[in-house]
DNA sequence: CGCCGAGTTGAACTGAATCAAGAAACGTGG
DNA sequence: CCACGTTTCTTGATTCAGTTCAACTCGGCG
C-alpha cells in the first residue's frame, strides 16, 4: 500500500465520504518551503499540522548544549504537527525543518476537530491514526531503552528503508540518539559482517 | 487539581454530562490485584483498559537478554492499556503488573467508542487524553536522546515526587534506562551536592 | 533467628562520545 | 564545465558515562 496522495493516502485507511474529502482539500491551502527553511521554530504557536504532499520534513529539539535531536522525519504523505501549539496553543518546543524542498498541505485544526464531530468515519479514522503514533512511539522508547546502536540502526533500516537514501546520515544519527562518527562506524562493522556471506 | 476518584477525575477536565457519568460507572468492573499479580502479559489480547482507582500498575517489556524495561507507570486516576491488544486485536507485546494491592476499572473499548461518537464532550476529553500521552512520549524520547542519567533522574522526581517513595528504585531505574547501580550513584553522588548547601 | 530481596559500594570493563584530521560529495558562481 | 568552499562521511586515538560483576549492608518477614 504506497497511497500517492492525501485522497489517497485517507481513504486508504477508512473510507470517507467523498463529500467529507473535497471539503478538507478545498479548506486546505498549499504552503512550498525550500530546503532547510523552517515551518515552525521554538516560541512560535500556529493553529494548523502539516500534510506532506511532496518532499520531507523533520521535527526536531535543541538542547541545551547546542545539540539537535530529531524526534521524527516526515515523508510524503505524512502527518507532522507540534502539539503543544496546535493542540495546547502553547509555543512549540521544536522546530519543524524541510529537508528538501518541500510541499504540504496546511490542516487547520477547528476544522479538522470539526470534521471529527460530524464525521463518524473520520472520527475513527483521527482516533486510529493518534493510537498507531502512541504506539510507534512506545517501541521508539523501548527501543531506546534496550538496544545498542547497532540494533537501533537496523530497525530504523528496516522500518524506513527509503529513508536511508534521501537522510543525510548526520540526521539519522541523531534520530538514533548518537554521533555521527558512532553511526559511519556501526555501518562499516556491518559491511565486514556480511562481506563474509 | 488532585482528583481522588473515576469520576472527579473525568469531570476535572471536561464537563462531562451526568448521565454519561451514570452510564460510564454502572458499565464498568471493578478487578482487584494482589502486589505482583499480572492484569496482562505479552500474547494475550483484551478488550479493555484500565483506569487504577487505587494502588500501582507498571508497564514493561522483557527483551532478548531477559531484561525488564518499564514504559510507564499507573498510579491513581491514571489510565493504562496495552494498544496493540485493546485498538488493534493483536497480542499484546507488554506485560502489564500491579507493584501494590489495586483495584482498577475495566473499561471496555467499544464503549469508550461509542460514547466518544456519541457525546461530543467525551469526544473531545478523549482526543485531549490522547494529545497529552503523545506530547509526554515525546518528551520522553527527547530525554532519553539528550539527557544524562542524572538529568532524567532529576526530571523523574520532579514530575513524579509521589512515586519516588512508592516505587522500588530499581523499578524506577528500568524506566529511566540505566542499572539500579548507576540510580544508587547518581543518587549519592546528588547527595554530596547538596550537602554543602 | 536466618533468609532474601533491595540498596550500596568498589574495581574492572565497554560502548559510545569526543577530539582531530583527512577524504569524498555537493552546490554555487565564475 | 571546472574550481572553490562547505558540508558529509570516514578513520584513528583517547576519554568517559554507565555497565558488569562481586561483595557487603540493611530492613523486613516467615
Amino acid at each position: 500500500m504506497k497511497p500517492n496522495t492525501l485522497s489517497t493516502f485517507l481513504t486508504s485507511n477508512i473510507d470517507l465520504k467523498e463529500a467529507f474529502l473535497q471539503l478538507l482539500f478545498s479548506s486546505c491551502q498549499i504552503k512550498q518551503v525550500n530546503k532547510g527553511d523552517y515551518l515552525l521554530q521554538p516560541g512560535e504557536t500556529c493553529t494548523h499540522s502539516f500534510f506532506v504532499k511532496k518532499g520531507l520534513l523533520r521535527q526536531f529539539s535543541l538542547d541545551a548544549k547546542g545539540k539537535e535531536h530529531v524526534l521524527q522525519f516526515a515523508p510524503e504523505n505524512w502527518f507532522m504537527s507540534d502539539r503543544d501549539s496546535v493542540f495546547f496553543h502553547e509555543p512549540a518546543a521544536y522546530y519543524i525543518q524541510a529537508l528538501e524542498n518541500t510541499s504540504v498541505y496546511l490542516i487547520d485544526e477547528p476544522f479538522l476537530t470539526n470534521l471529527a464531530h460530524k464525521d463518524p468515519q473520520f472520527l475513527d479514522f483521527n482516533l486510529n491514526l493518534l493510537h498507531k503514533h502512541i504506539r510507534q512511539l512506545h517501541k521508539r522508547v523501548q527501543l531506546l531503552l534496550s538496544a545498542t546502536a547497532e540494533e537501533r540502526y537496523l530497525d530504523f533500516v528496516h522500518m524506513y528503508p527509503d529513508l536511508m537514501l534521501r537522510v543525510p546520515q548526520i540526521q539519522i544519527a541523531s534520530y538514533l540518539g548518537i554521533t555521527p562518527e558512532s553511526l559511519s562506524r556501526v555501518r562499516s562493522d556491518l559491511a565486514k559482517k556480511n562481506q563474509g556471506r
